[in-house]
DNA sequence: GCCGTTTTCGGCCCGACTGTTTTCAGTCG
């Protein structure tokens, strides 16, 4: 197996885990952290980087020793200071960090004075009463590690991004009813729109503190509440019967701004922040920029921003991935919001595995002030999802013509979601693709293949004449199923030399394209289709959550497909489509060939 | 362990809450 950035990562978490438990100094822990987040974000493959003698120090957070490091984990699969380390600390023992409240101090507490390496010794250490005669530990810790560890058995930690919304958008509804209520808003990565969110992060604020008292009590004594880990003065957390948790913040409104700006993080962004105002001389905390005593700016996040010399910058853009850079050189993007959007390239009907009509679903995008919207229904390989043959789809596209005929204010596009089998081939044939305004191409079986086959695959369905966009390029589904081994930097590449589009898939299962991926696809110069794959009339509202993730990937107006009027749509589509026959044949040739010989199982 | 138009040494974000203390360390976000 080559090594990826992850696996460089993962050592170097690993190290900070082993260094924590090992009371090493803080900064140098921070280090590998840093370090390991950093790699694991790059857009460039570091193992490349080595074999082209490029210069690791380059990289922000890598100095000679990590450079030295990333070397030796790339070039050898292994790393001297890991085994060290491994040697004097059981690796097991980093586990219990997990266990919330079990920081690396009270790990290595308890390691040391009971010898306990693993969750299963540690719960039974604490049922035995033996944690609360450990120096520093309680009862009351003591109770809570038997609770946590418990509850770490048998939850799972992160939920998608629409169940997080739907939760908080209850709870705040029910915040604001509150009397003395004056804002109450989502923060924390639900408002990032990041694809997962593990706890549920709320900010109110109150008309006098008075009524702070009375909010916390209503929070955290609600229904649903199945446990309250904190109840303080301005913050509580609580965990609801789901095993979602969530925090509420309380402040003062001249404070609104810089408490949500905290509040909403990334906690990346909030250092780097924080640094920034450091050096400017002030201080910046969640009650706002102070320069000594006295406040410049909290009320808004733009206030804060402004008085550390800065624009407005996007939640979705707060990972500390060059974001205030790009603020402080004027260069931030435009980005895409929902309202850009002028149609969509993926949804279904009932004609395969969807549940409405072709005219509910024109009359229900047409709602959404979309102009257009493709009709992509599975092709026949999908049997379980009734996928069209060829006569079915023939049948549906006079259909779809003649639903145009009569629709006002929403075009129908034909189109077809058709499987690319195990060799690249289409699930159709040429002659009936041909017919359609676009083809959405997309993998529903073999997700196991190697990563050179699955990517020739790829490539060689790109390579068809009538392809048009890649659909849920990795296939992962969120929770459920990883991402495909495939590289996609060289998929996006193929994608470019053959004039196709890839698409950002919304629905929440998939969110597929991811955030830096849609990065790689700007880089790359390919425009991205918003789609919502949607197999309702309902479904069509799931464009936003494509939308969060397409600005987490700095993607503009511009570097989506469907911003684009109609018209505009087909010349683009058209590139693909309607390429003149002589020279897209040429080039075909020459790819098959290519392909074909790269594929391991083809004749 | 990294980093630098104040620094190649001395910094490294900042505050709330809890539990176990008798003034604070540890953890978390």
């Amino acid at each position: 197996m080559p090594i990826v950035n992850a696996d460089v990562a993962a050592v170097f978490d690993e190290i900070a885990d082993l260094l924590e438990v090992q009371d090493a100094n803080v900064f140098r822990v921070r280090a590998y952290r840093n370090a390991s987040r950093m790699l694991s974000e790059l857009g460039r493959d570091v193992k490349t980087m080595v074999e082209r003698g490029e210069d690791l120090d380059a990289l922000p957070g890598i100095g000679p020793d990590l450079a030295g490091r990333i070397t030796e984990i790339v070039g050898t699969g292994r790393c001297a200071l890991l085994d060290d380390l491994r040697k004097q600390v059981p690796p097991a023992v980093t586990g219990l960090l997990k266990v919330p409240g079990l920081g690396p101090r009270r790990v290595a507490a308890l390691h040391h004075a009971l010898g306990v390496r693993t969750l299963p010794q540690l719960l039974r250490a604490a049922r035995q009463g033996r944690v609360r005669a450990v120096l520093g530990f309680g009862p009351k810790t003591e109770a809570h590690i038997v609770d946590a560890v418990t509850a770490r058995l048998q939850t799972e930690r992160r939920v998608r991004l629409s169940v997080a919304d739907q939760v908080a958008q209850a709870l705040l509804a029910e915040l604001k009813a509150i009397p003395g209520v004056q804002q109450a808003v989502a923060a924390g990565s639900l408002r990032r729109c990041r694809d997962t969110v593990g706890d549920i992060d709320l900010l109110a604020t109150v008309d006098s503190a008075a009524a702070r008292g009375p909010v916390m009590e209503r929070f955290t004594g609600g229904r649903g509440v199945k446990r309250v880990l904190m109840h303080g003065a301005t913050r509580s957390s609580i965990v609801l019967d789901s095993g979602l948790q969530v925090d509420l913040r309380v402040v003062p409104p001249a404070s609104f701004g810089a408490a949500w700006l905290y509040f909403t993080g990334s906690k990346a962004h909030n250092i780097a922040l924080r640094r920034l105002a450091q050096e400017q001389g002030f201080k910046l905390n969640e009650y706002g920029v102070y320069q000594g005593a006295r406040r410049l700016a909290g009320g808004t996040e733009a206030s804060v921003y402004g008085a550390l010399g800065l624009p407005f910058i996007a939640p979705e853009l707060r990972e500390d991935r060059g974001e205030i850079d790009a603020a402080r050189a004027g260069t931030l993007p435009a980005l895409v919001e929902r309202a850009d959007l002028r149609g969509d390239l993926h949804a279904h009907s009932r004609d395969s595995d969807g549940h409405d009509s072709l005219e509910a679903m024109a009359e229900a995008a047409r709602q959404q002030g979309l102009a257009y919207l493709a009709i992509t229904d599975h092709s026949k390989r999908l049997g379980i999802a009734h996928g069209l043959d060829a006569d079915r789809l023939a049948r549906q596209i006079d259909r779809i013509d003649a639903l145009n005929a009569r629709l006002h204010g929403i075009v129908l596009l034909k189109g077809v979601e058709v499987d690319i089998l195990e060799d690249g081939r289409l699930d159709l044939p040429d002659e009936l693709l041909g017919r359609l305004d676009l083809v959405v191409g997309a993998v529903h079986h073999r997700f196991d293949l190697p990563r050179a086959a699955q990517t020739t695959r790829l490539q060689r369905a790109m390579d068809h004449p009538h392809f048009s966009i890649l659909a849920h390029p990795t296939c992962r589904l969120i929770g459920e199923r990883p991402a495909m081994d495939v590289d996609l930097p060289a998929v996006i590449q193929h994608a470019r030399q053959r004039g196709c589009f890839l698409e950002l898939n919304a629905h929440p299962a998939r969110l597929d394209l991811d955030d830096q991926a849609c990065r790689l696809a700007q880089g790359e110069g390919v425009l991205v289709s918003i789609a919502s794959d949607a197999h309702s009339a309902l479904e069509l509202d799931g464009l936003r959550f494509g939308i969060g993730q397409a600005r987490r990937g700095w993607l503009s107006t511009h570097d989506v497909l469907n911003t684009r009027p109609l018209s505009a749509l087909r010349t683009l589509l058209g590139r693909t489509m309607g390429r003149p026959a002589s020279r897209v044949g040429a080039v075909r040739e020459r790819m098959t060939r290519t392909v074909h010989r790269a594929l391991p199982n083809n004749p």
